[in-house]
DNA sequence: TAGAACGTTTAGTAATTACTAAACGCAGTA
DNA sequence: TACTGCGTTTAGTAATTACTAAACGTTCTA
């Protein structure tokens, strides 16, 4: 039984778009993303708006931020107006500009609350029973550490340019 | 100028609310978390139920997800119909416990299709330009194997039983 | 055996998020 | 200066997800 290759192109767009959806991302993202990465040559915007049977604003969209993750790349020809999309075949290159991307985000805007909640506790200006004061601020600093921990893998990782994934495994595995 | 302790318990658990948000969960998650990770004792649903704001059936479901994921316990007490919950506070066993759950998910599944997916191209059973297949296989590949690297990691990961983060940190810093 | 104190399930609603359709703005071209 | 081909923005809709309210099933108590 053979398969025809638009439909196994298809079927891979499928599953990625899951994948997509399952990190909290949009389907549409990882059917675009999908479509680029199978695609030898970059491709134009309408080209993927054909492909994936999205709208252009969807796509307009939703590349630009991949292309703000670094999961994609925008590129133009001269003499031609149209851009053109290719994606980032580096995956590990990627990894380190999502991470970095993480780094201005929401999430880092929480964390610092956490911060804050932690020198308030430092600081001795909180009021409330003493026992339970004592406690929560143990607590919280054990979470604000835990953060930190993350974040210096975090940098670490990012700062591991030269390095493939397959190295970083193998060192890992020294641990086991 | 000071802060009562509740007032701060609140704007914790704010913080936690968006942190769970940020990572695809609902916020409510982040918020029992939170309570349960300030409370010096364990607690049962109807006093989750007070300090959130949430129904009894949102913080039933949604604790129940938590402990699911390793990240409260729960835990009854002889005479007393009432469950009691508590949080995790080692981090760290944690995101095992949430790895481990990750492996038979629906991520699983997508990875899974890809993994069908190169299989059918090594198979030689994909009709199509030969160039164009011999490139998305080349493009399938690549992309089986950092899934590959991923599951690896974490598979390290979920192995340093006894490792704390700390030690983890300190290891990725010697690759600077 | 009725009633009370629980946690769970379910059916419906609110809020959020992903997407569409269409207007728009800005080149470049005739 | 109008026309065309492009990407972006916007306003509204569809789909999904988080949550509520209330019925339910169990287990314990009187």
């Amino acid at each position: 039984m053979t398969t025809k290759l638009s439909q196994l192109k298809q079927d891979f767009t499928e599953g990625l778009s899951q994948i997509s959806r399952f990190w909290g991302f949009p389907k549409g993202m990882g059917a675009i993303f999908a479509v680029l990465y199978l695609s030898p040559a970059p491709l134009p915007l309408d080209e993927i708006v054909t492909q994936t049977g999205l709208t252009k604003g969807a796509v307009s969209t939703e590349v630009r931020t991949l292309a703000r993750m670094g999961l994609v790349h925008r590129s133009s020809r001269l003499g031609d107006r149209k851009d053109y999309y290719e994606a980032e075949s580096d995956f590990y290159k990627s990894i380190r500009s999502i991470l970095k991307e993480r780094q201005n985000s929401e999430f880092d805007r929480a964390v610092r609350s956490v911060q804050e909640t932690l020198e308030k506790l430092e600081s001795g200006s909180v009021s409330g029973d003493e026992a339970e004061v004592a406690f929560v601020h143990e607590r919280v600093k054990a979470l604000q550490e835990f953060f930190n921990a993350i974040d210096n893998l975090a940098s670490a990782v990012i700062k591991l340019e030269s390095l493939g994934f397959r190295n970083v495994a193998k060192i890992l595995s020294v641990l086991k």
